[in-house]
DNA sequence: CTACATAATGTTATATTATAACAAATTTAA
DNA sequence: TTAAATTTGTTATAATATAACATTATGTAG
């Protein structure tokens, strides 16, 4: 919603959006949104994303092909993350857990392989929609 | 490549196609490569894939929009996913750790949800890249 | 066996998500 | 300044996915 830095005001005008979401926002929801705003196309809309998830301000979500705003003060490069999805009421939660990022941020698979980055979506039901 | 049992023309079809190839492959990819063996249209392959990977045969890997057969004789209903993905070579590979799925299965947040299933993507250079 | 209901498959059309290609404007740095 | 480089705007189109309905196959009651 406050002027962030760096920023060009496409991409302050799109994540000021995404802020303001409950939910997570599809491009091209956010697209009609911005209109008004002066942003008419989606390559635009899209240029924003992509610098917005490259200084890790929002997360796409893959499964949903939406994004969020990022609740996490230390992925600030958007290279650890992990949402719990409710398969219900759709609802996505950003997942802060410190044991969980520790233990996949050292995660060595038998390849040798060293990873940079990793994305995790957890699936189930949320408290509101178990009780129904 | 071999006859699986209850599944339809089109479903066997489609996954004789993946299970050929190396790498993920798209629905697009799919199709055209079928068109031979009478699979017309989107809806088609869309259905083929949908049951495939309801069944644990396929996964889909999310940030690519691309199918892989399963190598994990465990995940037969494909609840628990786990890959890891060259950035450079675009390779790949489905992990297969009991360590990390059990670790994932019993993975509880603070707000009380219960996980039925996770799908986890790992991304940096596999060992061939690296060593560019 | 019919005749009807149900489900599965085929087909056409369209919706949704994302990028290519180029033009115009802005910024940078000789 | 002015030419190059980068960023932004715009048009067009590519790539991914589903809706809607027609047709065919399968199952079930009479
Ligand atoms: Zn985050
Ligand atoms: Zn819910
Ligand atoms: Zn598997
Ligand atoms: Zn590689």
């Amino acid at each position: 919603m406050h002027k962030e830095n760096n920023l060009t005001k496409n991409q302050q005008i799109v994540l000021d959006l995404i802020e303001k979401s409950k939910e997570p926002v599809k491009a091209y929801s956010i697209l009609s949104n911005v209109k008004k705003r002066g942003i008419n196309a989606p390559p635009q809309v899209y240029r924003a994303l992509e610098k917005l998830i490259k200084i890790g301000k929002i997360h796409k979500v893959e499964s949903k092909n939406a994004f969020v705003v990022c609740k996490n003060t230390n992925c600030e490069v958007s290279n650890a993350t992990a949402f719990s999805i409710c398969q219900a009421c759709e609802k996505v939660t950003e997942i802060i857990n410190s044991k969980l990022s520790k233990y996949l941020k050292s995660f060595q698979d038998n390849t040798g392989m060293k990873y940079k980055k990793y994305n995790l979506e957890f699936f189930g039901l949320c408290q509101k929609c178990k009780s129904k």
